[in-house]
DNA sequence: AGCACGCCGACT
DNA sequence: GTCGGCGTGCTC
């Protein structure tokens, strides 16, 4: 039931101490990637303050701008070619802090700040005044004196209201067991009376939450340490522990700290979609839930959470990376959590890190940023060594469960036998005995693979065809449930050909390698008694089915589950004592820079989906490579030692976090045009001590969506900032209309 | 980002 | 002869 309130809604007020303009020239910035902000007239009586949400005509069109800095002197374009401001919303305008921060990442990210500002106008429906319902409250009308006869039914609609707020028809209908035309009657004799309702935001979350669960001595220490911060400004804390040592327990202390101080929360999650749980402990925590915000939210939901966060009406806001560009009016603390998870990058549209950007935001409003994380990035524990960042170590796994043992097969030494009628086989003698174990003990197991669809490569036993992408540089992903061919690059999908487009042979593809559909086949091949479940993005579509999946687990009405990196997600299953790393060498192959960094982050992360209640854990890592550093780190739990080794490889390489990267991306359908921009800016490279410019090599996937890709990367030492030297290259090349040049300031992928 | 203006193929 | 394809370019 949707909470109504029958105050009203419109906001009216003028900010405190806002610089109204009197004006007549306003600059606009617009939503559009136009490179700077546009002036505009303002019409005689309109008056607007730095932050304005305002309508204005654009060529043919009308869009949504802010108005963003002080009155322009003079301004470039003459004063009879601007076109009036057309109106303001009645919402209140963007904070100074988040202007800011808009303009820091556009220059921070070589953006054009209109693109980043339309990530904080992200629900245009905000913006228009809500709809009203019409609510009935009992009026000043006397029944007996209009002359009215009190039936039955008019008596119970009279009783229902006389105790309380406004309803709506259908409720108090419902309430009241009558005819919505009984209450319509009421309402029009004058016996009723009809109230404008507003949607409540309901999004309120008490400051004075209740006492949470008793905290160790450690923890305690942590939430006090972090709690007194919420009142001291800017600063960030790495919260460094294992899964289970309580680190979101000690978390909530500092929102509720700052919920004290009447501020505004935000925590960032890799994947919200994904985090019903995360969501349960927070409500049990406070007892409401927050303010959630993500890409699968509704229209409605975006614009009730925008329009709540605006007016200050959402204390806790919980939210994908987008969150961070919400116009929050008094954000007073911004927690990051599992930190370490490369989904905080975004890669299209502005490439931003949202870690990184909060920890921007935090300077600029001037209070802590929190990341939190059992496996943190190597750029955060740079910066807590260099003392940038201050760090609280939490230990101890809590409440005594015992951390899971993890141990590797050496697959060369423990083969696969292959399966009658499946040809290869996947899972090792010593996992397939554990997982018998595991669901002859009554207990649950999970298979972990890294790979969607069948199989990732299909070929031609008859001439070698191997099914590649028609628009990129990747090969066709057969996926056998949904019977078609894919692409993971660009999403192209075909059916699976009857015989070989190369050779006409029929029946003649073999599938290479695994995917969880494969595995799924063994699995039912070795296990025919087990109820096994397959968790992918493709079988897992939206949250919905992803809390339909976890709760089928939760409830015991699954043995097996086999899943991609959708299920290394903060899920909790107490019965789950197996989990099986089917490739633990996957993320490693490609020389890409932190793949032995991800690997590691991701497997652990997987390896702690074992045994989290009162029963053990055991994690069995599938390798061709058991003497590989990310494995024996997994293996001897020596988290430590591993990230030394690894941050000492990166010192050694001069990589980040010891320098600083910035990638250039060219692209075109037109091979010839690419690579003629990538010789000019070879060309014009910018040169000095410490600057290094690597390329332009085709991109590793060197055909993508149809567009030739070359890749440059520019390299600076950590103390020179990269972004002047882009700016001055980029100047000084010509980039013609069908190529495109976009640039990845402190890039993760480097595909 | 839209939307218009602008030059080349299949249709009333 | 027009309707319409989407390639370039502008929007205060």
């Amino acid at each position: 039931m949707a909470n109504r309130r029958a105050n009203p809604e419109p906001f009216t007020e003028v900010t405190e101490n806002a610089q109204l303009f009197a004006d007549e020239r306003v600059r606009v910035l617009l939503p559009l990637p136009l490179g700077e902000a546009y002036d505009y007239a303002l019409p005689p009586g309109m008056t607007v303050e730095a932050g304005s949400i305002v309508e204005v005509p654009l060529g043919q069109r009308r869009v949504t701008g802010v108005v963003w800095d002080a009155t322009p002197a003079g301004g470039k374009v003459a004063a009879e070619k601007l076109k009036p401001v057309i109106r303001v919303f009645d919402v209140p305008p963007l904070p100074e802090v988040g202007r800011r921060f808009v303009d820091w990442v556009a220059a921070y990210y070589l953006a054009e700040p209109g693109t980043v500002l339309k990530m904080s106008l992200s629900a245009p429906a905000a913006l228009e005044p809500p709809v009203p319902t019409v609510g009935y409250l009992r009026g000043e009308g006397d029944p007996e004196a209009l002359g009215l006869r009190l039936t039955p039914a008019r008596r119970r609609v009279l009783s229902v209201l006389a105790d309380g707020p406004p309803r709506p028809a259908a409720e108090l209908a419902r309430e009241a067991g009558v005819s919505a035309g009984v209450i319509k009657g009421l309402a029009d004799a004058g016996v009723l009376e009809r109230v404008a309702m507003y949607d409540a935001p309901g999004f309120e979350v008490p400051a004075d939450a209740p006492e949470g669960p008793a905290l160790s001595e450690s923890q305690a220490a942590a939430a006090r340490s972090l709690s007194a911060k919420v009142r001291d400004g800017f600063s960030v804390t790495l919260i460094d522990g294992v899964t289970g040592s309580g680190k979101t327990e000690v978390y909530f202390e500092a929102v509720k700290a700052a919920l004290r101080q009447g501020r505004q929360v935000l925590v960032l999650l890799p994947e919200i979609a994904l985090s019903a749980q995360w969501l349960e402990r927070f409500a049990a925590r406070f007892g409401v839930a927050p303010a959630v915000w993500h890409s699968e939210c509704t229209q409605a939901q975006r614009r009730a959470t925008w329009r709540a966060v605006a007016r200050g009406e959402a204390p806790v806001v919980v939210g994908a990376r987008s969150a961070l560009f919400l116009p929050y009016p008094d954000l007073g603390l911004v927690v990051v959590d599992e930190e370490h998870d490369q989904a905080f990058k975004q890669e299209d549209g502005v490439p931003y890190h949202a870690r990184d950007m909060a920890v921007v935001r935090a300077r600029l409003g001037g209070f802590p940023a929190v990341l939190v994380s059992a496996t943190p990035s190597l750029e955060s524990l740079e910066n807590v060594r260099a003392g940038r960042y201050d760090s609280v170590h939490l230990p101890e796994r809590h409440a005594g469960a015992q951390l899971p043992d993890i141990e590797a097969i050496d697959m060369r030494a423990d083969r696969p036998p292959p399966i009658q009628g499946h040809g290869q086989s996947f899972i090792a003698p010593s996992l397939r005995d554990a997982v018998g174990e595991t669901l002859a003990a009554g207990e649950q197991a999970l298979l972990f693979l890294n790979r969607r669809g069948y199989a990732p490569l299909t070929l031609c036993r008859a001439c070698g065809h191997r099914l590649q992408c028609p628009n990129c540089t990747a090969w066709l992903v057969e996926h056998r449930l949904v019977d078609s061919l894919q692409c993971h690059h660009c999403g192209y999908m075909a059916r699976v050909p009857q015989s070989c487009p190369e050779c006409g042979a029929e029946h003649s593809f073999a599938a290479c390698g695994p995917g969880v559909e494969r595995l799924h086949e063994e699995v039912k091949a070795l296990f025919p008694e087990a109820r096994v479940a397959l968790m992918a993005s493709d079988t897992v579509t939206g949250p919905a089915a992803a809390a339909r999946f976890i709760e089928s687990v939760q409830n015991r009405e699954i043995d097996l589950l086999i899943g991609t990196q959708i299920v290394a997600k903060g899920n909790h299953f107490p019965y789950l004592t197996l989990v099986g790393v089917v490739d633990a060498d996957l993320g490693l192959a490609g020389g890409d820079l932190r793949a032995g960094e991800r690997t590691y982050q991701l497997l652990h992360q997987v390896a702690g989906r074992a045994g989290r209640a009162e029963r053990p854990g055991r994690v069995m890592l599938q390798t061709y490579e058991p003497v590989h550093e990310v494995i024996q780190a997994l293996v001897s739990g020596d988290r430590d030692r591993f990230l030394a080794v690894e941050a000492e490889n990166r010192r050694k390489a001069g990589m980040p976090p010891f320098a600083r990267l910035a990638a250039l991306i060219l692209s075109s359908p037109d091979e010839a045009a690419v690579d003629a921009v990538a010789r000019a800016l070879a060309r014009a490279a910018p040169q000095g001590e410490g600057i290094e410019v690597m390329g332009p090599a085709p991109a590793p996937l060197a055909i993508l969506r149809g567009r030739h890709r070359r890749r440059m990367l520019l390299r600076t030492r950590r103390d020179i900032a990269p972004q002047p030297l882009l700016r001055d290259w980029l100047r000084q090349v010509e980039v013609p209309g069908k190529v495109r040049l976009s640039v990845d300031v402190d890039p993760y992928h480097f595909l």
